[in-house]
DNA sequence: GGCACCGTGCGGCGGCGACCGAAGCGTCGC
DNA sequence: GCGACGCTTCGGTCGCCGCCGCACGGTGCC
């Protein structure tokens, strides 16, 4: 019943306003939990800096903090703040053609992650865009009108017994749009749980200490059988 | 081809990470463009503040300017941007219960801005939330399955004779969040056509200087016999 | 119990940036 | 052409905050 207050935005955006607590909430992107000593690491500063810097976060909200022995393992408060630093890393990717310096190393790895990815909890990438675009072209999903599930892809859920939650206020599914491919894949609960159903079935696999995901051969042939997405589209 | 980048991610942020850049930001989410010396007066800074902050803002790719004789008209850049203003309000939003000084005069403009209001470009505040309510009930938005217009929803919007833009990227439907019913409303291109058809035939007209809008007399009769909404669900 | 380790509180340092006032520049109106 | 007006540029001040090193408490391991 009021109007929106600028110093409570502010306060929201000043916790995403430092590189160090950006590239914290990048990491967590990850939907893992990390500990204070890693993130620390990661980003590059001291043990003490990163303590402050995630007891900010904590206390605006944006991470949840959970004591486990003499770690303490943060994690993204929510989908709504996964969501939030997504958007907002969506929007600040356009980087205007300035190639940046690049060493092998670093090259194989966006490569990895172009490939296929976790963001937050669903599958993204040219995986997640391939098979948001096979669902849609085989009617499962209809991006026509906005974005939505058919009853196609109702039963299409329910016939490879991937549970869907009735419940809930979260949205059945959304669009993210994404970092490396510039286009819409399937977020949202829909999306969630496709994610959680193909690491489960080991049609992908964690690659490396971060995003990344590899899709194994068991996976090639489900996705094709499923969706009918060739190998070659995946690389 | 590369993971989001913290320093791009906290750039953007620190934006909106000052008071009063983000309350002119706010103020620019009525989609129309203000003077620099409206945004000074509006957010209680000086002019030579208000200048540095705007370019700023410019330079960041939130606003785009215009100049017009002795003035410099800001708006917001474009859909993107109003997008992420409006996704950071409304993560910002969730007060706390707390008791914030009010007298008679804002408790009447919060009213006004409950009741309707323009979000960016579509219709918002009690009545975006009716008539996004209606559509949905009248199947012509379907949301059991995610946002998105119907063919019944599509067939309505040119019955009534408001143009929907087959082209561009630009989503035809999403759904917006609104900051004081806590629900969705329907905003993307049919938002924006929707919003411009009412505008133009007069169903709503600006009240006052904000984005505060009136439903008209001719409007309650209009969304009566349009959506079924009785004037009643608009107090 | 002793030790290694993870995380936190504190003092201090340095830099960034938000703000203002005054001076300057272009535009509009009389 | 003159003054009024809107905006910008330039110094200068002040407070905030990101960072570190160090000391300390708490936990787990041997």
């Amino acid at each position: 019943m009021h109007a929106p207050d600028g110093n409570r935005l502010a306060a929201l955006a000043a916790l995403l306003a430092d590189p160090t607590r950006a590239r914290m909430c990048l990491a967590l992107l990850d939907g893992r939990a990390w500990t204070a000593g890693e993130l620390a690491r990661h980003t590059g500063v001291g043990a003490s800096t990163a303590s402050d810097h995630l007891s900010r976060l904590v206390r605006g909200g944006l991470l949840a903090q959970q004591r486990q022995g003499r770690h303490r393992y943060v994690r993204l408060a929510d989908t709504r703040a996964a969501h939030l630093v997504e958007t907002l890393a969506a929007q600040a990717e356009p980087t205007p053609v300035g190639e940046r310096p690049r060493n092998l190393r670093t090259v194989r790895a966006d490569r990895a992650l172009a490939l296929a990815r976790t963001c937050y909890d669903h599958l993204a990438g040219r995986l997640g865009c391939a098979l948001t675009e096979a669902m849609t072209h085989r009617g499962l999903l209809c991006q026509d009108t906005g974005f939505a599930l058919t009853d196609a892809g109702l039963a299409w859920f329910a016939e490879h017994g991937i549970p869907l939650p009735r419940t809930g206020r979260r949205p059945l599914v959304r669009a993210c749009l994404d970092f490396t491919e510039r286009r819409t894949h399937l977020a949202g609960a829909a999306g969630a749980a496709l994610c959680r159903h193909a690491l489960a079935s080991h049609w992908c696999v964690p690659a490396g200490t971060g995003r990344a995901l590899r899709v194994t051969d068991h996976g090639e042939r489900a996705w094709r059988e499923l969706l009918g997405i060739e190998a070659s589209a995946l690389r």
